[in-house]
RNA sequence: GCCCUCGUGGUGAAAUUGGUAGACACAACGGACUUAAAAUCCGUGCCUUUUUGGAGUGCCAGUUCGAGUCUGGCCGAGGGCACCA
């Protein structure tokens, strides 16, 4: 028997592919579009086994919409600017581009062996001068729209990049790729006002029915609404301070008024800054870390000033004013009412400096309510509150309270949002210059368009502290009408490049514009959108506010959002291994002979811990290099392991001995596929075979289905049910024409799965246009049905009877039938329930 | 602390959305073939003495003729946010 080679196969496919462009689409308003996109790769050295996941999930779709006669859009770019491009030039004394590139090449034709139907000539690359013109075109159009501003601000500084974070960068105070301990620094920023979209971002995520709650809730909650009310308080000083004003989701809570306390960055500190006292509370603010511990055992602290203020509802009830380091400047106002009854932080720093504790509202049911060592911000009734008592908390008082505030003229409704503007400045060389210059007088101005692409300046060899650009004098200054200009040296985060590119896709070589609007009126939105779970928030919260941004004054474009499906697939994980020293070893380097004790491959007499299951990554070698893989078994088999078992938005786990079954797993079906040859050649029989037909088109229904949902693994589950079906089914003599219909509508439902394979076996068989089967609604419906008999909600039989039996013919056959006739023997029947097609509960 | 998700065999998991729990596969064990091994094929899998029996989807209760699925409470795991006023 001839095994399948799909070293031959799967070349001969592939080369087919890509000669007959068979991929390419274009704009075609008859057809309908489908755009099916995987986020697009960042080009680190060759692909990993969350790539082939990624990609083969995207794949799958792709194809099986164009099964269906979509017009599919499923392209393939690169992330190629960024820091690790960056860092390797530097140890390797190489330029970023070169070392890009490179790296771009080997991951291409990594990708081309998965045997993706991807649309290689519409392949984007974000550090070329083509893409990144338009950027810089995109940033002067919202920096004329006033959606760009540069500040001085404090900043998230990675000591070890030496760049600045976005606060979505920021993991448990650390850099999210450099793990260094962010620190506080004052810099010179450009923002993106994303801000200004906090609302239209937070109600957009509504009408987002195809994502993925659990992204909606994360955006949301990043997005952080918040109501309350501004509230003025008056101020007794010598200073000229008049009054502060705090915002607050609680006005309700007012006359539980302690103190109030000041950010140490709030515009007053200014009248104590000649303070020693100040200047050492200061320090000992900013020696708090940003770790996640830290904060939350952090000791609240204080510095009392000589300030008193006044409660808005009550002039006699006047306290202290504090600056405290639990008030943070760059949320609502930099200046908090401090009501200890109802606010953990509050009632912690007012025991610690013996403040008064008022409690204002009291929990329904319990009389002998005291606070002690928790604040209380559960329901309840305000009391201690002078004309505001018996109100209920929170449903009446907090409005009531601001209705109050309002009228005197104390106070206003506010809306407040977490969300901050997004600085998009990085001191970096290996990203998109930002098409910005400074005249003698240091104010900022615009490069012309006429002007654009600023381009990167080739520089041999990179410095190795600080932002290259910086030093590079030749290129940071210019002339221009006579005049000397500087030009900005830090270059765009990198996910401002990935904000648009799905954009870009549309019209990939267009020389004068980003893209085109007949083209992405047709192309976009995304309909399918998959990637991982990471980019919850970062990614996917720019790329909306982008469209946002450019819709923003725009009549022409009008896409609110970009992605109207999104998927976030799972992790492919791996065991870890360490040998005696701790230190980590890759699989390669261990093995086992009974599954269970691992050794050392070099000395085998050493014992290797296996520790815990966790998702692939260099540092802990527990990474599969899938090219090995794809050379030994082949791409469909990869593809097969890939899908199989673990539903794709779940974490699946790499297991050899998974890769094994579907490596023999196609060798069954191509086993299958030489039989059915053979029957095809020498069957001359004339017999019909309804079983098959009804099989085939159930199955198609199923898969159809299951795709439908992304269960592409109860997909690989029904192939295994086809293949135990068929290997027997086709020992039955039937008419040629049979077996070759149903056969070839299998084979076609195989394609998005195992492409090379089952395109190679449909060429043996039939060469007519291939297109998704149609399922033949009638023949779903089996004429006779396994129908359970319950006695009293407990299976007590299965009774094989004509479809659409009714109750009372099947009760007669109950009666007649030998086995169930004794169940309901003498018996009185009390009640039936009657399932159509598919029990009946005899209650007796 | 707040928010979200998930708990089904030795393992990864299915379950027509309230209707036969464990499809399909991995691993294990037993058998067939073989001089032998590999490969391949067949079978087994909780409890009870056989069965056309019983229990059983993290735990406890509830709704229902009927619950893995719905409701409430508890326990456990994972993820997100976090001095956000």
């Amino acid at each position: 028997m001839d095994r399948y080679n799909f070293k031959i196969t799967e070349e001969k496919w592939q080369k087919l592919w890509e000669e007959k462009k068979v991929f390419s689409t274009k704009v075609d308003k008859n057809k309908k579009k489908f755009y099916c996109l995987e986020m697009f790769p960042y080009p680190s050295g060759k692909i990993h086994m969350g790539h082939v996941r990624n990609y083969t999930i995207g794949d799958v779709l792709a194809r099986y919409k164009t099964l269906q006669g979509y017009n599919v859009l499923h392209p393939m770019g690169w992330d190629s600017f960024g820091m690790p491009a960056e860092n390797a030039a530097r140890q390797n004394n190489l330029d970023p581009k070169t070392w890009t590139e490179s790296n771009i090449k080997t991951m291409r034709s990594q990708l081309k062996k998965l045997g993706l139907s991807i649309d290689w000539d519409k392949e984007i690359s974000t550090c070329s001068e083509d893409y990144y013109k338009h950027q810089q075109n995109f940033f002067l159009d919202l920096y004329d729209k006033g959606l760009v501003y540069r500040k001085e601000n404090y900043v998230n500084w990675d000591p070890v990049d030496e760049t600045v974070l976005a606060n979505e960068q920021v993991v448990d105070g650390k850099g999210w790729r450099s793990g260094a301990t962010v620190e506080r620094k004052k810099l010179n920023q450009w923002f993106f006002n994303i801000s200004k979209f906090s609302e239209d971002l937070l109600q957009g995520l509504d009408a987002l029915e195809n994502w993925p709650n659990k992204v909606k809730i994360m955006q949301k909650n990043w997005i952080g609404k918040s109501f309350g009310c501004e509230v003025e308080f008056k101020i007794e000083s010598e200073k000229p301070i008049e009054s502060i004003k705090c915002y607050t989701t609680r006005p309700d809570t007012l006359f539980g008024f302690s103190f109030l306390a000041l950010s140490v960055d709030h515009p007053l500190a200014k009248y104590y800054e000649e303070d020693k006292e100040f200047q050492k509370f200061t320090e000992e603010c900013s020696k708090t870390g940003t770790t996640e511990e830290s904060i939350a055992s952090a000791e609240k602290l204080g510095f009392k000033t000589d300030l008193v203020a006044i409660n808005p509802l009550d002039k006699n009830m006047k306290v202290p004013v504090y600056f405290a380091n639990f008030v943070l400047m760059d949320y609502g106002l930099g200046a908090v009412f401090g009501c200890p009854a109802h606010d953990q932080r509050d009632l912690d720093f007012a025991k610690k400096y013996n403040l008064k504790i008022t409690p204002v509202v009291k929990p329904e049911k319990d009389k002998d309510f005291e606070i002690n060592n928790e604040a209380y911000t559960g329901e309840g009734y305000l009391y201690n509150s002078n004309f505001l008592d018996g109100l209920k908390v929170p449903s009446e008082s907090i409005i009531k309270t601001i209705e109050l505030l309002e009228k005197n003229n104390l106070g206003t409704k506010k809306t407040n949002y977490r969300l901050k503007d997004w600085g998009i400045s990085r001191q970096r060389y290996w990203g998109c210059p930002i098409p910005m210059a400074y005249d003698e007088n240091d104010q900022p101005i615009k490069i012309p368009r006429d002007m654009l692409p600023v381009k990167l300046p080739e520089i041999e060899k990179l410095s190795n502290t600080g932002n290259p650009l910086d030093s590079e004098d030749s290129w940071k200054f210019f002339n221009l009408d006579g005049k000397k200009y500087r030009r900005e040296t830090d270059t765009l985060d990198t996910f401002v490049d990935s904000s648009w590119y799905f954009l870009r896709f549309c019209s990939p070589h267009n020389l004068d514009r980003g893209f085109t609007q007949e083209e992405i009126d047709y192309w976009m939105p995304v309909d399918q959108y998959i990637g991982g779970v990471e980019h919850a928030i970062l990614h996917l919260l720019y790329s909306r506010f982008f469209m946002q941004a450019l819709s923003f004054q725009n009549e022409k474009f009008k896409l609110k959002e970009p992605f109207d499906g999104l998927f976030t697939q799972g992790m492919v994980c791996h065991e870890t291994y360490k040998d005696k020293d701790n230190k980590w070893l890759s699989p390669e380097e261990i093995s086992t002979n009974d599954g269970e004790n691992y050794f050392k491959k070099i000395d085998t007499t050493e014992k290797i811990t296996v520790g815990p299951i966790e998702s692939m990554s260099k540092s802990k070698k527990n990474a599969v290099d899938p090219e090995n893989i794809i050379n030994n078994y082949g791409a469909d088999s990869v593809r097969l392991f890939i899908l199989s078992d673990s539903p794709p938005e779940k974490d699946v786990q790499w297991s050899d001995q998974g890769m094994v079954a579907s490596y023999k797993f196609l060798q069954k079906l191509w086993l299958l596929n030489s039989k059915i040859l053979e029957k095809i050649e020498t069957d001359k029989s004339s017999f019909t075979n309804e079983t098959l037909s009804k099989f085939t088109n159930q199955l198609i229904y199923k898969i159809t289905q299951n795709l439908e949902k992304f269960h592409y693994n109860v997909i690989i589950a029904n192939l295994h049910e086809m293949y135990n079906f068929l290997i027997k089914e086709i020992e039955k003599p039937m008419k040629t024409e049979i077996l070759v219909e149903n056969y070839k509508k299998i084979l076609i439902a195989m394609i998005p799965f195992i492409p090379h394979f089952a395109n190679e076996c449909l060429t043996k068989i039939n060469k007519n246009p291939i297109q998704w089967p149609v399922i033949l609604k009638g023949e779903l419906i089996e004429e006779s049905i396994n129908f359970v008999i319950q006695i009293n909600g407990k299976k007590r039989a299965l009774l094989k009877v004509k479809n659409n039996i009714s109750e009372e013919d099947l009760l007669k056959e109950i009666q007649e039938n030998k086995d169930t006739e004794e169940l309901i023997k003498k018996q009185k029947i009390v009640k039936t329930i009657f399932v159509s097609n598919r029990l009946i509960n005899i209650i007796i």
